[in-house]
DNA sequence: TCTGGGGTCCTAGGACCC
DNA sequence: TCTGGGGTCCTAGGACCC
């Protein structure tokens, strides 16, 4: 008999290597991405390669400090601003083989995908070893979590990184990951392990044997017994292989400097909302709620949104909502960020 | 550590309606 | 008179992911 097993692969520091695929002579150097490539700009790093995260760079990291880190280092590091519409095809380019494998394929972003079989651990080890060549075809390398679980499957990539395969489901489970804090597990961040810890609970065998009633008590009557069974290692065994279809759509700047003057504060909300508006017309689908973020000194954050009647697409609309929005929310300290985003009417269902 | 940009989903309170 | 219960929509914010 053959169980049903879940891959996940993910493609190895991605857009680093993606880089270093267009530039191969780049290959071996520190390669940091992100932002406009100014290692001195306020932004962070997207993405490491393993030369920089061996100086202690890493994902999300402030940008000057990972500059300050290679600098110490004196290590030969290059800093390359995010290409999101390269990425995005060679994204594709990797998508379109893996799907070419004959197995179901979800898409779950840039460098992530999940794939299923019904051949049991045999079977995914066979295919986990077509999805590597696949990848390889490309010129990048990938890593395959196995699970009987999209949850397990996700975790195990973790024991499979960099470019290995590494196998979770309920017989290695607790023996595994059973001592580990709860935010080990994909889903569960920070925030959450703190709550749980005050509910005594530090360890992933501690919240799979909690009472999901005595969680959701604490964290919400759908997300506490959703923890519960993260923590018991339940997940999905079916996968989603339709198109992806957005919610919604924003578009954000942090700005080099605080900016206080409100009508430049206006035109930059006008110009985000074009951008947006040009990306829902893009979609061919109308906005229907119209939402701006602003983030103040010291890095404090607030949204506000609105209807958008009728809904539509025109850009001058989403602008007139935008600006209604900052002018009642009136930030009375320096703005470090605005962003604008629009949310989607549901898809037209075509025949 | 001085903290991006683009997303998703959940929660909770008040409004509003029956 | 001083008090209902439930359902749904709107909105702000939190948490998480890559």
């Amino acid at each position: 008999m053959s169980a049903r097993r879940i891959l996940h692969a993910d493609l190895d520091q991605f857009l680093a290597a993606a880089e270093v695929l267009r530039r191969p002579e780049l290959a071996g150097r520190p390669v940091v991405v992100g932002g406009d490539g100014d290692p001195d700009a306020r932004t962070v790093v997207a993405t490491a390669s393993y030369e920089a995260r061996a100086h202690g760079v890493r994902s999300g990291m402030p940008m000057r400090l990972a500059r300050r880190r290679l600098e110490k280092a004196g290590a030969d590091a290059v800093f390359l601003p995010s290409d999101t519409p390269y990425y995005q095809q060679v994204s594709d380019d990797v998508m379109v083989r893996l799907r070419e494998l004959g197995a179901p394929v979800e898409v779950i972003g840039w460098d992530e995908a999940f794939l299923s079989t019904d051949g049991g651990d045999e079977g995914a080890r066979e295919l986990a070893g077509r999805v590597r060549r696949a990848v390889a075809a490309t010129g990048l390398s990938c890593a395959v979590g196995i699970g009987d679980t999209t949850l397990r499957a996700k975790t195990a990539t973790g024991y499979a990184k960099p470019g290995g395969v590494h196998a979770l489901t309920a017989a290695n489970w607790f023996a595994t990951v059973g001592a580990l804090a709860p935010d080990a597990l994909p889903g569960i961040g920070r925030a959450t392990a703190r709550a749980l810890a005050e509910l005594g609970i530090t360890t992933v065998t501690a919240l799979a044997e909690a009472r999901p009633g005595d969680v959701a008590g604490r964290l919400g009557p759908r997300r506490g017994p959703y923890y519960v069974a993260i923590g018991r290692g339940i997940g999905r065994t079916e996968l989603d292989t339709g198109p992806w279809v957005p919610r919604s759509r924003s578009r954000e700047t942090t700005f080099p400097t605080d900016l206080t003057d409100r009508a430049e504060l206006h035109r930059r909300l006008a110009g985000l909302a074009h951008r947006v508006a040009g990306d829902v017309a893009e979609e061919d689908r109308d906005c229907v709620r119209v939402g701006i973020r602003v983030r103040t000194r010291p890095f404090r954050t607030t949204t506000r949104s609105r209807a958008l009647t009728p809904p539509g697409r025109d850009g001058v609309a989403i602008a007139a909502v935008a600006a209604v929005l900052l002018d009642e929310l009136d930030p009375d300290r320096p703005v470090r960020l605005l962003g604008v985003r629009a949310e989607l009417a549901d898809p037209q269902l075509t025949g």
